[in-house]
DNA sequence: TTTGAACATGAACGACTGTTCAAGGCATAA
DNA sequence: TTATGCCTTGAACAGTCGTTCATGTTCAAA
């Protein structure tokens, strides 16, 4: 290497998902990033080709801070059940304020984008399904250990977590009022329990 | 009147609703629109002053329609909690393919604006509030006629539903699985059944 | 037929979009 | 020290954005 850039590659991604998170895909500018990440636009286009190729790292990037905060919470609480109901307080209840949107960037850019940018479209498709398929190992662990009523059927319930889960977010989205989010959490919760016989 | 317009307001406002619901509000230009309504530059911005006005009609024009939907459903159904169900199904199911967009276009609203376009923004979350009352009050009909379980507290049901919406038809958005689609709108259903004793 | 107000038209505005590129700075290898 | 390549810089590009407005058209009332 004769000369190697001076940024820290995955910094500048974390700086651009925040504000694609923010603002959405559209209505966040090449300038909006330039001055974001200090960056001049010949090193931008130079490192990610173009803002779709930026928006795709940031995808990436957010999904797999999921992941890892989901495999996080899993290995320090031991309980699989305990850790998605964790995650979820955290994506719904915790991170409300903090977080620059309320809703998840992934279903954010789902509802955003269309044919127009198809590949970024499919890229947020994919890596909510791998979202889900997390719900789905998961489920299906809390099961094998008896957290889990052993009528429920992990397959079914991992798409209806998912979909709760992108309901949660939106409706926070619209009404902002944390103490209808953790009723809400708790409704969304209650069936799993398994019921005392 | 002088002379008055040739278009029909209503019908431009419904073509309007058709772009901004499939493309959203900042990937719609006033050029689409143009060309969409059939009217020059200056005959948009005299009936609606500016792109903000004409989407906020749209907004309203849109959550009028559902409104009357949902209460024709109810008047030729009878049924209040049948009428919701039809709802839900038509808006999920059926409309799948055939609308701009598998998501409520207030919903898509809400999770693309920002303060940046405040007044828009509290107009999507005001009707879709709108929506979430119309939601309670035919609960409130459903427990009242003994549709609903009589341990049901409409009060807390109602955002749960309107939550599973927004959630069911974000889901669908990413997955466009009819099947999954039908099975997740059963297990929202589901524990509003009276169970017989 | 003349008048005048409402409506229709489309060229044009300044600002902003994503992107490119020639020029200069820098750090390593010779 | 010189030479060689990568990196950085910021002006500039063509195109599009939302919006305006002078001009032309239409039509009921006078």
């Amino acid at each position: 290497m004769v000369n190697p850039a001076k940024f820290d590659r995955q910094q500048v991604v974390e700086q651009a998902m925040l504000l694609f998170w923010q603002k959405g895909f559209h209505a966040t500018s090449m300038r909006h990033l330039q001055q974001a990440v200090d960056l001049r636009p010949g090193s931008l286009y130079a490192t990610f080709g173009s803002k779709e190729g930026l928006f795709r790292e940031a995808l990436q990037q957010y999904a797999a801070h999921g992941e890892r905060l989901l495999a996080q919470l899993h290995a320090q609480e031991g309980s699989a059940l305990r850790a998605l109901q964790l995650f979820f307080h955290q994506a719904i209840i915790e991170q409300g304020g903090r977080a620059p949107s309320r809703m998840c960037l992934l279903a954010k850019t789902v509802a955003e984008l269309t044919d127009a940018n198809a590949e970024l479209l499919a890229e947020a498709r994919c890596q909510l399904k791998r979202m889900e398929q997390a719900f789905l190992r998961l489920l299906q662990q809390a099961q094998a250990d008896g957290e889990l009523a052993s009528g429920c059927l992990p397959e079914q319930l991992a798409p209806f977590l998912q979909m709760q889960m992108m309901g949660l977010r939106a409706y926070m989205q619209m009404s902002c009022d944390p103490a209808t989010g953790e009723r809400m959490l708790q409704q969304v919760f209650m069936p799993l329990r398994v019921v005392p016989s």
